[in-house]
DNA sequence: GAGCACTGC
């Protein structure tokens, strides 16, 4: 028996400081509805937990899961969270709360940083995370509750999980699950699990003022950098946060916005207007906590702070002391097309729960006001209710894969919340039948078994297990860290010619993929400084990932028992290695070069060009490609030289000529197979001689 | 001769 003093976790008592923490989280929402909860708890296998911003719901939740008593022993209580920082830093938040070793009874889980032991009786982890365990571990039996944590986000792995558990939870019975979600969509969660117990907990945020305009704006920036002058002028001092779409948009608009309050002369107060997004370096975004800038004079008016982000700020980043919102509706968002497998980024009109989260963003200080730079009808006629679930806008390749390797067979029926477009599905069936990861039955085969224990695309999986074939696994393990990091380039606005000039160094006539492998060597050879990658334009942040990424990725070829090699640097062969070890993956993504001297994408014929930023000194007939991105013009990005008789000898199932539409490529293909016919005669003839 | 919303394994 503890005593009331005792902490049950640790046999210890209490500290002070748990005492001050525990009166702190009393006065949250949700400690109001604790019996209710532990109740509905007890009582039902899946239960939905709806409550906004500031309910406490993510920290106090899983907590009150604990007090469950026929939890068994020990407990083993996960929580996920769609993104490692918060994974990170609410799991650090309750360790404190329950007055505990951070990794010992509470703990997290991402992907480079295990922080969890035989002790942990409650884990965070991100989404993504939990999904790979589940590979391992298909009925979860490590845990006793999972709680599936901003279920409105509707994350890929999210989503994945939902039909996965709701599987898992008809099998076993002793399992729990808690959905614990933002307002909008809890009906729908409530019909898809079966009818489960909704509970609802009010949120604490201060009232937001939504304004709309009475017409609607042609030019949104300018309209959203003339209200941030009217507020400056006219609203009670408060701090402004502007969404935008961008990173070249966010810096334009920060200039303006600089500029104009400059020219207002100085009856008014002064301003701070600072960009964030995401590949910002850290110590740029920090200065979106730093306070607003002092009045010019004692006795003056007071500054203002102009924040002026991407949707990072919506969901990922909160910023204390905002009380203007301006949204002028729209975002970034990834489209998928599967007719040519394409992957883009397009402009896009938010939705009305976006809108709802932005204008949420106003209220969490004070009273706050939200400027819609859109009609009222707008938003009600216009805007769909809700962003369109990532698994409606991606491509499968990957999470069918998984799916397949959870043991999911038909995924025609299997239970999605929201189904991905049958299109969509096909194609990734289709691309992992070419790689050999499904038979044509669609059964996973034991390649494909292998494939899916790689956090990767399938193509790039495949080629760093065939690379051992080529002698070249370790120069494919670092072309694909480098693939999988942000781009490694930088190329300021006020430096782009010692930016390019610094690039050039590192070129390889071959392609980009080797030069990312020569940037790659030469981080090392410096000893991974930083300053070096300052003074040639070399993103370090973008390197260190790189270099995790490849630790963990020869932590699973060695346990994959994949060899680790390299051809002999001199010879000749080295580079057409692992030339050849790249297209083994990707042969699906190869363009040719067409007579009126641009480029043509192999069977899906779409015309395309290379992008600009490519290091080729010549124009190769054949290319395979990374990227393929549709801005200005249909571009091709990170390419490299290959031969037209490499993709009849690596792809012959691809290259099959019965099944290709004609044009240019198809007439060489066709020369190519012939030459190897010939060749092949030519052998029978000269082996009968012997 | 150009531009990368945001995550995640």
């Amino acid at each position: 028996m503890h005593s009331t003093e005792m902490n049950r976790w640790t046999g210890m008592p209490y500290s002070v400081r748990y005492f001050e923490i525990l009166e702190k989280r009393k006065t949250l929402p949700v400690w109001l509805q604790k019996d209710e909860f532990l109740e509905a708890l007890m009582a039902n296998q899946i239960l939905i937990l709806v409550g906004e911003t500031g309910s406490g719901k993510t920290t106090q939740i899983p907590q009150f899961v604990l007090e469950a008593e026929d939890l068994g022993n020990p407990p083993a209580v996960a929580c996920t969270q769609p993104r490692r920082v918060a994974a990170m830093s609410v799991s650090r938040r309750v360790a404190e709360e329950m007055d505990v070793t951070i990794g010992e009874e509470v703990g997290y889980t991402i992907r480079f940083e295990d922080c969890s032991s035989q002790k942990t009786v409650l884990k965070y982890l991100t989404d993504g995370m939990l999904l790979r365990e589940a590979m391992a571990d298909p009925l979860l039996e490590r845990y006793k509750v999972i709680i599936l944590d901003e279920a409105h986000e509707r994350t890929l792995a999210t989503d994945v999980l939902f039909g996965l558990l709701k599987e898992v939870l008809r099998k076993r019975s002793d399992l729990k699950l808690v959905v614990m979600s933002a307002t909008l969509e809890a009906e729908k969660f409530q019909d898809y699990f079966n009818g489960a117990t909704l509970m609802k907990v009010p949120g604490r945020l201060h009232p937001v003022e939504i304004l709309y305009t009475s017409e609607p704006e042609v030019d949104y920036l300018e309209a959203a950098i003339r209200t941030v002058v009217q507020i400056h002028m006219s609203e009670p001092p408060g701090d402004i946060l502007l969404f935008l779409t961008g990173e070249e948009e966010i810096e334009d608009a920060c200039r303006k916005i600089r500029k104009e309050i400059n020219d207002l002369g100085d009856q008014f107060g002064p301003v701070k207007a600072v960009p964030l997004y995401s590949s910002l370096p850290p110590a740029m975004q920090q200065k979106i906590f730093e306070p607003a800038p002092a009045p010019l004079r004692v006795g003056g008016l007071p500054g203002r702070k102009i924040v002026v982000s991407t949707n990072i700020a919506e969901t990922s980043l909160t910023i204390d002391g905002i009380v203007y919102v301006i949204d002028p509706g729209f975002s970034k968002q990834k489209v998928y097309n599967p007719q040519v497998r394409v992957e883009s980024l397009l402009v896009t009109p938010i939705s009305k729960a976006s809108a709802h989260q932005r204008s949420g963003r106003a209220g969490r200080t004070r009273p706050g006001k939200c400027f819609r730079l859109y009609t009222e009808k707008s938003f009600s006629i216009d805007l769909e209710p809700q962003t369109y679930p990532e698994i409606q806008r991606s491509n499968l390749a990957n999470t069918v894969l998984i799916l397949k390797k959870l043991g999911i067979d038909d995924l025609v029926h299997f239970d999605f919340m929201d189904p991905p477009a049958p299109d969509t599905l096909i194609r990734a069936l289709e691309v992992l039948n070419y790689l050999g990861a499904l038979d044509d039955d669609g059964n996973l085969t034991k390649l494909g078994e292998i494939m899916s224990e790689f956090p990767l695309d399938p193509q790039m999986s495949k080629m760093l297990i065939v690379s051992p074939g080529f002698n070249c696994s370790h120069e494919i393990l670092t072309i694909s860290a480098m693939l999988s990091a942000p781009p490694c380039f930088n190329r300021p606005k006020d430096a782009q010619k010692a930016a390019d000039d610094a690039k050039a160094r590192f070129s390889h006539i071959d392609g980009d993929h080797l030069t990312l492998l020569n940037v790659y060597h030469a981080y090392k050879q410096n000893n991974e400084d930083t300053s070096w990658c300052f003074d040639n334009f070399i993103n370090p942040r973008a390197m260190k990932t790189a270099v995790n990424v490849r630790q963990q990725l020869v932590r699973i070829m060695a346990r994959l028992n994949l060899k680790l090699c390299s051809p002999n640097f001199n010879s000749r062969a080295y580079f057409i290695n692992i030339r050849k070890a790249l297209l083994s993956g990707y042969f699906m993504q190869v363009a040719h070069l067409e007579n009126k001297g641009d480029y043509m994408t192999v069977k899906d014929n779409q015309s395309v060009h290379l992008h600009p930023s490519n290091c080729l000194d010549h124009t190769p007939e054949w290319v395979i490609y990374n990227e393929y991105v549709l801005t200005s013009r249909n571009f091709i990005r990170t390419v490299t030289d290959v031969r037209g008789e490499w993709l009849v000898d690596i792809a012959p199932h691809y290259y099959d000529l019965s099944n290709f539409p004609s044009g240019e490529a198809k007439r060489v293909l066709e020369r190519l197979y012939a030459m190897r016919q010939r060749e092949k005669e030519v052998g029978k003839i000269r082996n009968r001689v012997k």
